[in-house]
DNA sequence: ATAGGGTTAG
């Protein structure tokens, strides 16, 4: 059996070839003073089988954990071939495993890939799949880790029968899952396909969850179709986890495809299914989501789906996004009528809701609500309040509000202390945001990049540029890198002072730093070329956005048409917005305030069909 | 140790 192994080393990979010629010659300096027991001219660690082998006495110096007996033992030969001895002797699993165990701590080796191939196979033999799992683990946490090529290489050719092998690797997928080897999971996962080793749902639907978690949606859906070309079992949550990638990656169209498959297949969607799509819709639906949103709860109910205490959250959460306060509160009440109890996410998502639009009074009233129903405050809800306090200038209570999580045993974290810090910038007290810096970094709290936002913004609305730029340069001092939203502020800085083209300079600045533009950072090129009445180059920088692959958006148009109107040039004005129309682009309230203001009331009606006035109505 | 919700900076 060992001989047959050693005729296959020839088909190695040459890397698998020298990691066991070193693995052998380390072995041969350490154990130097045993008998050569390996001959020179094999290739291999594992020399002949000794013949002083004595089965029942190795089984009980390991039983008895009689180590230094079993060093001396091992002495004799090397502990690597020693292994392999025992691998093949019938020994129980579980003292192979001990030995194993043992000789990688006792030698300061890792055994090569074989053998632990064929350890797991051994294992897999006598069903012990939780010990395989810890081994694995470790396996894949090891600095001289293996490649998947000489794992499966050596599985296959250890011949541990399909069965066994498929579930290895299977726990191998697992392992890299649990590490985030996101990408030598998915590479097994192609590898067992060539192999045709049979994957199950145990390693498939937390490597797709992963892939959704690190926003890896090409691989999603190619992992996705992969399963179902080798027939492998998908159960709810495989087309979960699928229809939350799909959403996440705002294809709102194919994550409802998925659901319709599901259903062919069928399979019925969960409350999980439908609350996904309906979180999908709230956050990348676009304009009219909501309504969207309401329908797919008239479908879930058709479906005998019930919504449970998520899908109200989600509703509210979604309806507070769209500023509809009333819609929320009215889902609020929906839930309760249903018998459902509101939550600590419930209560949180509404605070935030009204908070942001300054209902300070409601938020505060229904935080009293939470406690009084038993519900106790988290740092979110903290949070919350603490950005509505900020939001109305009371940085008074703000403050008593840090001291407040401090008594009820909570502890402030980097949004809590971001909020303040901004709040105080905002009020132009930038001494003591800085001091509250230091606070933060004395509680072991540590400001990101955000906190560092909050302070660079502060002092270039102060006019301050040194101070900026230093604080920049800590920022990065400290491991910190600048993200897009810090440029937005420094080009929005740039752009208010008049500096527009210096302001556009950035934007190859962030580029040469991989820091991809957002919508806002060409708007606000865009609305600082138009305030110097530059149209020409607000146009220009358009078609640049178009150029990068961004699409203007309703507030590029509004900005747009803003810009021709201040000029008085409402002809070209009227035609930004048909343009706009054309696209699809839905008018919001600005769009009807600039077009009244500077249109309609001076006679220039434009073609717009009385869309826009709808909107208004809405909103 | 496989699927769903809430917070800050532009």
């Amino acid at each position: 059996m060992s001989y047959l192994c050693h005729l296959q080393l020839p088909k190695r990979s040459l890397h698998i070839g020298i990691s066991l010629l070193n693995l052998h010659l380390q072995y041969q300096t350490r154990f130097s003073s045993s008998s050569s027991s390996s001959s020179s001219s094999d290739s291999t660690v594992t020399p002949p089988v000794s013949h002083t082998f004595d089965l029942s006495r190795v089984s009980k110096l390991i039983t008895n954990q009689k180590w230094s007996d079993l060093k001396t033992l091992t002495k004799q030969t090397n502990p690597n071939s020693f292994l392999h001895v025992l691998l093949q002797s019938g020994l129980d699993s579980d003292l192979v495993l001990h030995y194993f165990k043992w000789s990688e701590r006792e030698f300061g080796v890792s055994h090569n890939v074989e053998l632990y191939c064929r350890l797991f196979q051994l294992l897999a033999n006598s069903k012990k799949y939780g010990k395989i799992r810890s081994l694995l683990h470790d396996f894949v946490e090891k600095d001289e880790m293996h490649t998947n090529s000489s794992i499966f290489h050596s599985i296959s050719v250890t011949g541990g029968g399909f069965c066994a092998n498929s579930i290895i690797v299977d726990m191998l997928i697992l392992a890299y899952v649990y590490g985030s080897k996101t990408d030598l999971a998915f590479e097994a996962f192609l590898r067992a396909g060539d192999y045709g080793f049979k994957l199950s749902l145990r390693s498939c639907n937390p490597m797709l969850n992963l892939l959704v978690k690190e926003r890896k949606f090409a691989v999603v859906e190619i992992v996705y179709k992969e399963m179902i070309g080798r027939r492998i079992e998908l159960d709810v949550i495989t087309f979960n986890i699928v229809v939350k990638g799909f959403c996440k990656a705002g294809k709102l169209k194919a994550a409802r495809d998925v659901v319709e498959d599901m259903k062919v297949r069928g399979f019925s969607p969960s409350v999980v299914t439908y609350n996904t799509l309906v979180e999908g819709y709230c956050k990348n639906g676009g304009a009219g989501k909501m309504y969207t949103a309401d329908r797919l709860l008239k479908e879930m109910a058709s479906d005998n789906v019930h919504p449970s205490e998520s899908t109200f959250n989600i509703l509210i959460y979604g309806f507070c996004k769209d500023k509809n306060l009333s819609a929320a509160m009215k889902v609020f009440k929906e839930m309760q009528d249903q018998g459902l109890k509101p939550g600590v996410v419930t209560y949180n998502s509404l605070i935030n809701g009204l908070c942001k639009e300054g209902k300070l009074d409601d938020a505060l009233c229904l935080r009293d609500e939470m406690v009084g129903s038993g519900l106790q405050l988290n740092i979110i809800t903290y949070n919350a309040l603490m950005h509505g306090f900020s939001k109305k200038k009371m940085l008074k209570e703000a403050r008593e509000l840090l001291d407040d999580i401090g008594k009820k045993g909570l502890a402030a974290d980097v949004v809590t202390f971001n909020t303040l810090i901004d709040a105080y910038c905002k009020a132009g007290k930038i001494e003591e945001a800085i001091e509250l810096r230091n606070v933060m970094m004395d509680k072991t709290v540590f400001p990101d990049v955000a906190t560092y936002n909050c302070l660079v913004g502060g002092f270039l609305r102060e006019g301050k540029l040194e101070a900026a730029s230093k604080l920049l340069d800590d920022m990065e001092n400290n491991g910190l890198r600048a993200d897009v939203i810090t440029y937005n502020i420094r080009l929005n800085a740039l752009c208010k002072k008049g500096e527009s083209r210096k302001a556009a300079g950035l934007l190859d600045e962030m580029f040469e730093r991989g820091i991809r533009p957002s919508h806002l950072t060409y708007n606000t090129l865009i609305d600082g070329y138009c305030s110097e009445g530059n149209l020409r180059a607000a146009l220009n920088m358009r078609a640049r956005m178009e150029r990068e692959g961004k699409r203007p958006n309703v507030v590029t148009y509004n900005i747009l048409i803003k810009g021709f109107c201040e000029k008085g040039k409402l002809e070209e004005a009227n035609g930004l917005l048909n343009e706009m129309l054309e696209k699809g682009l839905v008018p919001n309230r600005t769009t009807y305030e600039v077009v009244k203001d500077e249109m309609v009331e001076r006679g220039f009606y434009p073609d717009i069909d009385g869309h826009l006035y709808n909107v208004s109505v809405n909103s």
